[in-house]
DNA sequence: CAAAGATGTCATCAT
DNA sequence: CCATGATGACATCTT
């Protein structure tokens, strides 16, 4: 038996040391039975014995220091050392937090409250419970992403909350399912314990309740055994032995802790920003997805270590993405708007809608972005704007018209009220001369003729047939085209072939009798009564708008002196030039509307920003806070060589690159550069 | 009739 | 060099 007893202790010390060295905690003691702390649950090695520290462990003088004042300071030093970084991980910040908040543990004394508790734990393994440390493990990595929804339990939760207990930590890492399926075990685990206290006086009373309706959806379709025990069972082989049967996610305690609900608060602001400006129009599903994808991205982000980080990469990020998607629209819009006669104004007013319309799925980064720059505005403002009548009016009358006739109208709203009777009329009264028959004859002529040469383009401008209108809105030319003051051109093709849209625009504007009443030669723009002065035989629309080469076809077909010549070609500069300067007051109303939303943009992100950095700076002040708390626990256990405790005022902490921790006095380190080996008034140097 | 906005025109530069 | 587009500045028109 004794030669058995040997070979199993020395079994068993060598299973301990290859899971320390594996990294696995080896939980000690001198009484098996006693459940784990939390502390240890969480924080692992800080209670495993790993070879080396049983080196330390034996080397150590017995008169220096007591053994749990050893580990206990250790832990603590680990800790200080820890805090000096600010990617403490989030799990274990919050178990040091709970476990020092007096509240929530009443009979859970903290680490610093448990002096006596390292010093009976020996090397023992437990072979036994190698399983279960497994588990912990892989259930420590579970704890970053359940924490969120324990920290919202926290905030939502109020007075019903249970006290954090390390029973809860039972392990259970066969989840079925993503992390969605993570929330779902961990939301019904703790549905009971929401739905029973509710916040009394939550300001985000609505978004906990759409988050408790997730909760309870979540329930409905996982159903869990509920176990009312569950929050302070403290039991932990009981929860052992009930992990195999119990198939979902374990069961937590909500960790209170100062920095989770702070940052929570962070996110939740971020949050509620996100939903507030669309929550009356979205559906309680919207509603909860976005939580939902919220609550997954704080996962992913308190996954990354520092929240504020990743949160202010996600906004840059978002910000940048909206950018480039909106000067991909412009780019795409201005593409379109140079190349083709194929997309009507309509078209391109379904593209600018279509990027919101599509983003109503609750998507958070589409969220964030319809929030956050409110692209379709641009849109809306855009085709609302006064520079583009011709899209307004298509937007307008989109509703009852096709897509042709909204084009079309909009050319003849702009282009004549008159209806080609009228225009007619109008003609032969303005002019009233031989010379406009004689030149309308010529026309036809012309058209004759371009259509005998076979000019495809130009076959399309002289065509009169009103059914061609659907040809011509394609133009280039006619796209740009909202008003038309000084080229009314009645008997131009495009005004003739657009008359009755015309008409109707007119009837629906109001038709202003300003025109009628006008004279007549008004009608008639500067180069209009040029043309028709000097004889010119086609109209200015065909000048302006024919290619260089037809235009130059047109030119030689004719016999026309140097003083028409030069007309037609200032009718053409001064026509194409038009058109230009349309689009380029287009295209600067564009830019300044774009400038704008990226200022309203910015200045969100601004303002984000400063939130976040208010938090972070909370967050660092916490953090000093608890660092000098943690400083003097550490010295109010640390003694010299007569046993006398040390001052913290008089005293340093010197942490090595190596791992190394010693104490230095504060004189010595005044005298000597921080680098400088510590020496002198050392009472005492503690190695790992 | 004045003011403001819309539109046209010119000059100039760039492509 | 020419045609054309872009754009600022000014003129003219419209409301």
């Amino acid at each position: 038996m004794l030669y058995l007893k040997k070979y199993l202790t020395e079994g068993l010390v060598q299973v301990a040391i290859l899971l320390s060295l594996w990294g696995v905690q080896v939980q000690v003691g001198l009484d098996p039975d006693r459940p784990p702390s939390l502390h240890e649950l969480l924080l692992g090695q800080t209670s495993a014995l790993t070879p080396a520290r049983h080196r330390h462990l034996w080397d150590l003088h017995p008169k220096s220091v007591d053994l749990d004042g050893f580990f206990t300071a250790r832990r603590l030093l680990g800790w200080v050392r820890s805090l000096d970084r600010l990617q403490v991980p989030h799990a274990e910040v919050e178990a040091w937090l709970v476990q020092r908040e007096p509240g929530p543990l009443p009979d859970q004394p903290s680490p610093l409250d448990r002096p006596a508790d390292g010093i009976h734990r020996n090397v023992q393994a437990r072979a036994a419970q190698e399983e279960d440390e497994e588990e912990e493990e892989e259930e420590e990595e579970e704890v970053r992403s359940v924490s969120l929804t324990l920290r919202l339990q926290h905030r939502f939760g109020g007075p019903g909350l249970r006290p954090p207990h390390p029973g809860f930590c039972s392990s259970q890492t066969s989840e079925p399912g993503t992390g969605t399926g993570t929330r779902t075990g961990t939301g019904t685990a703790e549905g009971p314990s929401v739905s029973a206290s509710k916040p009394a006086s939550s300001v985000l009373l609505q978004a906990a309740v759409s988050l408790q309706e997730c909760l309870r959806l979540l329930e409905d379709t996982c159903p869990f055994p509920e176990d009312p025990e569950l929050g302070e069972a403290g039991d932990r082989r009981e929860d052992v032995q009930r992990r195999p049967a119990d198939r979902y996610a374990p069961l937590r305690p909500p960790r209170p802790s100062e920095t989770s609900s702070m940052d929570l608060e962070l996110h939740w602001q971020d949050l509620l920003s996100i939903l507030e400006p669309e929550a009356g129009g979205r559906t309680a599903e919207e509603t909860d997805g976005s939580v939902l994808d919220q609550m997954s991205l704080l996962d992913a982000a308190l996954e990354g270590g520092f929240s504020l980080e990743m949160e202010a990469s996600l906004e840059e990020e978002r910000y940048l993405e909206h950018r480039t998607t909106r000067e991909d629209r412009r780019g795409q819009d201005q593409a379109e708007r140079r190349h083709e006669g194929n997309v009507s104004e309509d078209t391109l007013l379904s593209l600018s809608f279509c990027p919101s319309s599509e983003t109503v799925s609750g998507s958070l980064l589409t969220d964030a972005e319809k929030e956050a720059d409110s692209d379709s505005g641009l849109s809306l403002d855009f085709s609302h704007s006064p520079a583009s009548p011709c899209v307004s009016e298509a937007s307008t009358s989109s509703s009852s018209s096709s897509s042709s006739s909204s084009s079309s109208t909009c050319m003849s709203a702009g282009g004549s009220p008159f209806t080609e009777e009228e225009e007619e009329e109008a003609v032969e009264s303005v002019a009233g001369s031989d010379m406009e028959l004689e030149m309308r004859m010529k026309q036809e002529e012309l058209e004759e003729e371009m259509g005998a040469v076979g000019g495809g383009s130009a076959e399309q401008l002289f065509t009169f047939k009103p059914g061609n209108h659907k040809l011509l809105q394609h133009l280039p030319w006619t796209e740009h085209v909202g008003h038309d003051h000084t080229y009314p051109q009645p008997w131009s093709p495009v005004a003739k072939t657009t008359s009755s849209h015309g008409r109707a625009a007119a009837a629906r504007d109001g038709a202003s009798p300003y025109r009628r009443s006008v004279s007549e030669s008004k009608m008639w723009s500067r180069d209009e009564r040029r043309a028709r002065a000097l004889g010119i035989p086609f109209s200015n629309e065909l000048i302006v708008n024919l290619p260089v080469e037809e235009f130059n076809d047109l030119l030689t077909k004719y016999r026309l002196d140097e003083d028409q010549l030069n007309l037609i070609k200032d009718i053409r500069r001064r026509g194409k030039n038009k058109i230009a300067a349309q689009n380029c007051r287009k295209r600067k109303l564009d830019v300044l509307l774009g400038l704008e939303d990226d200022v309203s943009g910015l200045r969100r992100y601004r303002s984000r920003l400063l939130r976040e950095k208010e938090a972070a700076l909370r967050n660092l002040q916490e953090m000093k806070l608890r660092l000098g708390t943690l400083h003097q626990e550490v010295f109010s256990r640390l003694r010299d060589e007569t046993g006398r405790p040390l001052d913290a005022a008089e005293y340093l902490l010197h942490f090595g690159p190596d791992g190394a921790v010693a104490v230095a006095s504060r004189q010595n380190q005044a005298e000597r550069p921080p680098t400088g080996r510590k020496d002198g008034k050392k009472p005492r140097d503690k190695r790992k």
